[in-house]
DNA sequence: AAAACTATCAACCGCTCCGGG
DNA sequence: ACCCGGAGCGGTTGATAGTTT
């Protein structure tokens, strides 16, 4: 923490006031007073230009001071505490999938802010690369440290025995962390993995990972998460559906959920169009569902790259909520 | 008992994005 | 089209409490 003190020229405020060196604001931590202002400003006038609550609660303090202040402390449904353990599991392969994305799995855990989640995260690496130093000493120069906590996660998720098997969090986490670029042995089975079928109307527009999980052998594949947990424990938001959607789908031990899915998603999928790279062509008989749904011709193999970084894949794009207002038996999360 | 070490977490910092002028 | 300010995000810092030596 942090000595409360005065700073004359406020860095990283860009406040007005301060800039123009007409008011003196606190650093530092926060008093009592401080944040009795603060919360009956806030719980008598609602939100505003922080800027304006800074000075009109009387605050020597810099609107950015009193936004954190307010989110990370303050905020009346703020959850305090140790982290649940479905909490934690939550955080592990949410970012397993977001990655550093941390307003982004803040905000599927409600009450839980991204400063608490990245502490936590941070802490919990921190434990990790203790323990497997000897790990770090053998990362090869070609390795990236991205690749390293790649590898992290995935070990915690095994550890977890959580969700997801290591092939389809490998996709996942390659597929939706932007800022990886793994040169491990995987990339090439990902670009196997990653279809794009042509010719069926429902599917034209799905993104290739959603692809993916339909393609998966009739064999049954990997089953990518496991249906009861993802039910018990609820999830939501606009990057989870579709893998635990077609979990549901490729679920064995619940046929009748699975057709429900199929269902919903030929009724309302409306997801959103990405121009995808083609680079070659290949044919791949599917079988939807265990085949009983007949074949589905796999026209294009989609290439993988930084895809996902382009106006082409951006998470969050995949506009499930036509979908998710009709599923009305997945849960919310609320521990 | 005290020094050293470790974990936690509040808060700062610098940056990007976005909307308004 | 450009500039400016506010909001928000992720990375980092550093104080403090707890634990170990």
């Amino acid at each position: 923490m942090r000595k409360p003190d005065q700073c004359e020229k406020e860095k990283g405020c860009n406040n007005n006031m301060v800039n123009k060196g007409m008011m003196k604001t606190r650093k530092g931590l926060w008093s009592p007073e401080e944040d009795e202002k603060l919360m009956n400003y806030m719980l008598r006038n609602g939100h505003g230009c922080w800027t304006d609550i800074a000075r009109n609660a009387g605050l020597q303090r810099c609107g950015k001071s009193c936004r954190l202040r307010w989110i990370n402390y303050l905020r009346p449904d703020l959850k305090r505490g140790a982290f649940s353990p479905q909490e934690q599991d939550i955080i592990i392969h949410l970012h397993s999938v977001l990655g550093n994305r941390w307003s982004q799995i803040a905000a599927r855990l409600p009450g839980r802010t991204d400063n608490e989640i990245k502490n936590f995260w941070n802490s919990m690496i921190k434990k990790r690369l203790k323990t497997n130093k000897s790990d770090v000493s053998t990362i090869s120069q070609n390795d990236s440290i991205g690749d390293f906590c790649v590898d992290a996660s995935r070990e915690i998720i095994r550890e977890h025995g959580m969700f997801m098997s290591i092939h389809d969090h490998e996709i996942m986490i390659n597929c939706m962390d932007s800022s990886l670029t793994s040169t491990t042995t995987t990339s090439s089975s990902i670009t196997n993995n990653l279809m794009f079928m042509n010719g069926h109307d429902q599917f034209d527009h799905l993104p290739p990972l959603v692809l993916d999980k339909i393609n998966c052998d009739s064999n049954g594949g990997s089953s990518l998460l496991n249906i009861s947990s993802c039910l018990d424990q609820g999830v939501y938001g606009d990057v989870l559906e579709v893998p635990y959607m077609f979990n549901m789908v490729n679920d064995n031990t619940n046929p009748e959920l699975g057709n429900r899915v199929i269902e919903e998603i030929n009724a309302n999928a409306t997801f959103d169009h990405h121009e995808l790279d083609n680079k070659t062509t290949h044919h791949v008989n599917h079988h939807f569902n265990g085949g009983s749904d007949g074949d589905i011709k796999v026209e294009e193999v989609v290439g993988f790259g930084n895809h996902w970084q382009g106006e082409s894949y951006r998470i969050g794009e995949w506009d499930l909520e036509g979908f998710f207002a009709n599923v009305s038996s997945i849960p919310y999360l609320d521990f």
